[in-house]
DNA sequence: ATACTTGCAAATGATTTGCCAGTGT
DNA sequence: ACACTGGCAAATCATTTGCAAGTAT
């Protein structure tokens, strides 16, 4: 019922960056932490945790995506039904409720959208954990 | 990994005008299918299936809160990692990711922010199925 | 009478936990 | 060495499905 806790932005530019977070935590560059930070970014599209273990125990990959993400170095958002999507980028997500679609968004294209919410509702929003759902010009048309 | 689909506006002001449409339908106006609309729009905020449930079997309540979801007398939205919350409502839903509590909003209080959003990304934004999760400004202030 | 519905048990999908053996530092 | 990790099995939580028996219309 809780949401996940605020994370700080996520800030490793790069692989070698990231195993070196882990390192100034005292956490360890396992075979399997590394695999994971490996894949994340070789190929920044969010991954859901199976995708992440490809073949591998998933209870640990669950485990460090858990450690990672409280570190900051990763992050995961729900774009539907589906299992949770992880990700090293700092996206936020648009999907359509008509066709299923949904998009990857920089955020300052959301700006506008976010100064107008504080304005009305004190919030500063972030669409990272929950994308924003809506219909999408052809689904919106056609409906 | 695809979302609910859209689904019309909700509309039955009563849990007579709900019944009707049950009706209408060829529906049967059940026994369970009446305690759940009773409770519903007895305490119109939102509720889990388990406590719909209220002791009797959750696997009739979640099929019947889908067909009456199907029919648009009901709707769920996810304000976290825990179960949906089913309501009669047509409210949209902010949440702080800093204390997790959350708030049911008039739509019209984010028809500026939905505009910024159409504007931007040219899709027409509903925040009843998933909040906007962001800071509220005590969240923010503190953190 | 005949679909539509329920209740209960069992299945499924996503994620978490316990535990002990393995391994980075 | 020692604490941190991984693998595997089993547990948990939310939700869905199968099926025989019950009931609105």
């Amino acid at each position: 019922m809780t949401l996940a806790h605020h994370v700080p932005p996520l800030d490793a530019p790069d692989l070698d960056a990231a195993l070196e977070r882990l390192r100034e935590k005292g956490l360890r560059v396992s075979a399997s932490r590394r695999l994971v930070l490996e894949a994340l970014y070789a190929d920044r599209r969010p991954r859901t945790a199976e995708q992440l273990a490809n073949g591998t125990d998933v209870a640990s990959v669950y485990r460090n995506l858990d450690t990672l993400e409280e570190l900051g170095l990763v992050r995961h958002v729900h774009l539907g039904h589906g299992p949770g999507l992880y990700s090293i980028d700092e996206y936020e997500f648009v999907s359509c409720d008509g066709c299923g679609a949904y998009e990857a968004i920089e955020p300052q294209r959301l700006d506008e959208a976010r100064a107008a919410i504080l304005q009305a509702l004190g919030y500063h929003a972030r669409f990272t954990h929950f994308p924003i759902v809506g219909l999408c010009e052809y689904c919106h048309a056609h409906s």
